[in-house]
DNA sequence: GCAACAGGCACAATCGATTGTGTAAAGTAA
DNA sequence: TTACTTTACACAATCGATTGTGCCTGTTGC
């Protein structure tokens, strides 16, 4: 039986062409090519033009490695983060494509898989393929912070965002979560809510402890009683906030409303309180945190807290690349804190109406069904 | 008022160690450095002891892209993707990243935003970027397939996925969308439906017009009528899909089951069914594809089909490496199909209980609730 | 005892682009 | 005309690792 097809062509193999190649052809130095395409003032403009327009009549591409390997730094910026899923990093990873590529840098990407070895590995990694700069999301298990000294030793640009180094003497841009909380909290409060729980997170991480005090915060401020007995710890998957709702609900005094750290603990919430025949928002008014695709699905749709994923990555890219302009030179580092958006829905604004609006708090944006 | 901060140290940057500065200290020359690093069998055992002792105190790391530019290839897999965001993309990249760091390779990623022109802009970058190989998923304005014949030209490994050049001269990683259709509605079949609607997309894109397919196989194979009237074309949006279903349900013969190629659609679907009262699946029974992350918390679960991103991501990568391998050598194209996985839940199976077994049709797997 | 041989290592060219320095020719000022 | 700039380009070293070739030493074979 003959083979079913035509095999890849390997003989007319194009090799690309070379600054050699078109001085030899032009016969002026590699100086020259060189020179006249990155517009150096040493060459005519009339060298210019023919260089320019050989380069085109051949495609010429210049060899990124050579270029890199001798200037010592690559048009590379690497990212390092726990996992490339859910809504979260994905969004972050394609802010930072996006912005970096407008500045003609590319991205070398990188999972820790939230292993403190493997961060560590990526780093090396990403030295020794000589990158511009570095973006990290810290892994879970990351409790020393030695590593990241290497990448400084080198001189090398470094940006933490989201999950980073706590500390004034690190570059980093993370989403003001405290406001995060604060806001969602107020929201509840103007909505009416007087006992207000809330379905915290793992307080080792700084997420969720500085959502607990921006809700703690709004509390104080409209002078309600901070209740221990109303915050349940957990980390915040589905069943464990709908068992720890079904538990406040069962006491003599029920919340009447609940700001849960994250959209899946909303859910689960929501879920609960609608098995318990509770009207939602009328009897209890929920509000999760992180825009999850599916808060504007459910029935009603969750009002949550949006992150600003596209504008973490667009901001820490931002700061890197002042990082890599600064060059080595004394750099003040700074921390960005982006502001969240509370997106009020139906599970908190009763008297919001279908179209948009919310009638009770208009300051407030009110997002209904999102396009697929 | 004195800077805040200390300043980034820029003084003690560390110049990371050649193989020059071993070859020094050994008194040897770097060829003997090199070699026994590389375990050359021309150096001998003591030497490549000392050799690599010293490359460990010395914490050494090779200059990837001195390697690279010396030997014509990287150690980088580039990957051009439309966008990398929803659920799809960031999946199979997390597919391709872990599957390639474990071969020793590194990704840099590249979005096309959908458009041609940066898709070829993609991969000229790419190209001068000295990739060992390349893996695309084509923008959805490409018709001109050109700009791939340049890589090949290189001889440069290239595969496609999901969104796949036809023909079988390419190396292809797509999923069986026709299979999924197929399975689909076989099942709602199964289920006692007998007058099946298809929420069909854009038929100019292989993957729906395959899905279409599959869901006509289905029908011929149960000796069911086609009806072209049941079949509604659409962008697959959430509100078409409703607006579809909704003159459907106002004709004579209205369906009893829906096949939806897009999960968005299939939410739609249902939302519409249970506004005008229907029981799903009770009434009416829905299936959707993709497995969004929602469809494990409508009410009810939305039966769907899962699109095995890790899979395919991996399964690319396998194709890339193959293709990297024969290094020029002679390469029949390869074009694998992956088998999607049909996940009934309570959208479509009304014998199942929740404890995730379906009774009429035990051969199917049942997927109930996803942890978060 | 001499040749053929293998082991173990160094020399030097190479990948492709960049850049400090050198040097003609052309232009300007006096 | 002399001296001094500018303009326009070439030379050659360099980044760091790789690799074909060559050389020397010690070993084996007969």
């Amino acid at each position: 039986m003959a083979p079913r097809k035509k095999q890849v062509a390997d003989v007319n193999n194009t090799s690309p062409v070379s600054m050699a190649d078109l001085a030899r052809e032009l016969g002026v130095s590699m100086t020259t090519i060189s020179r006249a395409l990155s517009d150096h003032h040493s060459i005519g403009p009339a060298m210019k033009q023919k260089v320019l327009k050989l380069a085109k009549k051949y495609n010429y591409q210049p060899n990124r490695l050579a270029s890199a390997l001798r200037k010592g730094k690559s048009q590379l910026l690497g990212i390092v983060v726990p996992y490339i899923e859910g809504r979260f990093f994905p969004s972050v990873v394609h802010g930072i494509e996006t912005a970096a590529s407008k500045a003609g840098y590319n991205v070398i990407i990188c999972q820790s898989n939230e292993d403190v070895a493997q961060e560590r590995r990526n780093l090396d990694i990403l030295l020794s393929a000589q990158v511009a700069g570095i973006l990290v999301s810290l892994s879970r298990t990351t409790r020393d912070f030695r590593h990241f000294e290497k990448v400084r030793g080198r001189g090398l640009p470094l940006v933490f965002f989201d999950r980073v180094v706590e500390g004034d003497n690190v570059n980093a841009v993370v989403l003001d979560d405290q406001e995060g909380g604060y806001l969602s909290t107020r929201h509840l409060i103007a909505q009416g809510c007087r006992r207000i729980a809330h379905l915290a997170g793992p307080q080792h991480l700084n997420i969720y402890r500085n959502r607990r005090q921006g809700y703690l915060d709004a509390l104080r401020e409209a002078g309600l009683p901070e209740d221990e007995s109303l915050i349940l710890y957990s980390d915040m998957a589905q069943d464990q906030a709908a068992e720890g709702l079904h538990q406040l609900l069962a006491t003599a005094r029920p919340p009447d409303g609940v700001f849960a750290a994250g959209d899946y603990a909303a859910l689960g919430a929501l879920q609960e309180a609608q098995r318990q025949g509770l009207r939602v928002p009328e009897d209890v008014a929920i509000s999760g945190f992180s825009n999850e695709t599916f808060t504007t699905i459910t029935q009603p749709p969750i009002t949550t807290v949006d992150q600003r994923c596209e504008e973490m990555g667009q901001a820490s890219v931002r700061l890197l690349l002042d990082l890599i302009e600064a060059d080595g030179r004394p750099f003040t580092p700074r921390q960005v804190a982006l502001r969240p958006e509370l997106l009020v829905r139906q599970s908190t604004a009763y008297s919001a109406d279908t179209q948009g609006r919310s009638v009770r708090d208009p300051a407030l944006k009110f997002v209904g069904d999102v396009a697929p």
